[in-house]
DNA sequence: CCTAATTACTTCACCAGTGAATTATTCTTT
DNA sequence: AAAGAATAATTCACTGGTGAAGTAATTAGG
């Protein structure tokens, strides 16, 4: 069980009985975030399956990924940090994990030794090269509802929200 | 910092680095899912924030939420683990937790002992008519930019993507 | 240059969430 | 009615994640 659609569904009902007793509620902008972040969270959950069978959390991966797409296959636990929405101490667990399983390497960076450069590995591109390819034709059977148009569509309208994201928490957090 | 566009502007970068490097990806869609689920967590971390102040966690608000629009105002863990994706084991936490604050009572079903009853109480109303209606306005802005129309287009985009994840996570199970 | 402030990472203590085993109750089958 | 299967919730041991404090290295000011 735990469908999607079945949930959504509970979702229309439940959100019909709120708007009668919450006075002003932007019905629709809820029940856009709540579509949002239930598809989103599901497709989250399939990847995490997909990972768990190698011992590897979604952030992990995460981290390699952006390790394995970097010009050199290098970066600071910082820089990653701060572009996988992570915290710094969370970014210590994952890059001891990630040695441990001998995906990449760690040293201090020869100009600054403070910063830690952490380094993709020939058997961290291996996994990734082997690990990605099975996942593509459900990603693309998921996708496939819709036409080249409408993912165009949907593509921008998601570029669009993220920049009303920015605008609304730069603004409010003046 | 920390800006969902920029991370989104990392990405494209990215992208088009891996996909040189592994073929027969399909770069739409994966970029289709990265914003997907970086708009949908950005939308999500703030609704955190606005939850953090009361000590509260998201899964407790969406449960006390379900309880909330719920006809009876009552339901079993059981019931809101199956439609909030969550385990039981982390229901019975919630539940401690919502009676702790005294926002809901528990108790044993009558037909069925088996069965506890989590029911809102008064005080759980008051405090979700309280918590909801600041949080609209950065709700409503951020879905702003969107026409009425445009909302209408993506809210039908949203229900199509979660029928073809129950399709597709259905098919491959079997 | 020597102190103070900053930066990068780590350690520690804790919260949030899961799977497996446990307990109590109900359902099923004979 | 009794034995066994199934179900609902909980407990336990563990993973994943955070914020605050600590450590080491660098930068800035006098």
């Amino acid at each position: 069980m735990n469908k999607v659609t079945d949930i959504i569904a509970g979702l229309d009902e439940g959100m019909a009985r709120v708007e009668q007793i919450v006075p002003g509620m932007p019905i629709d902008d809820v029940r856009l975030y709540k579509l949002l972040t239930l598809t989103a969270g599901a497709m989250q959950g399939e990847l995490a399956q997909n990972l768990k069978p190698h011992g590897m959390a979604e952030s992990d991966f995460h981290a390699l990924m952006m390790l394995f797409s970097s010009p050199n296959g290098s970066a600071s636990p910082s820089d990653l940090a701060c572009v996988a929405t992570q915290s710094s101490t969370n970014m210590t667990r994952i890059a001891n994990s990630l040695v441990k399983k001998g995906l990449i390497t760690r040293a201090h960076a020869v100009d600054d030794r403070r910063r830690i450069i952490m380094r993709i590995t020939p058997a961290g591109r291996r996994f990734v090269n082997k690990l990605l390819p099975p996942m593509f034709p459900r990603l693309s059977a998921t996708f496939a509802a819709f036409s080249a148009k409408e993912k165009t569509t949907l593509q921008r309208m998601l570029r669009t929200l993220a920049q009303s994201i920015d605008d609304v928490t730069a603004g409010g957090d003046e």
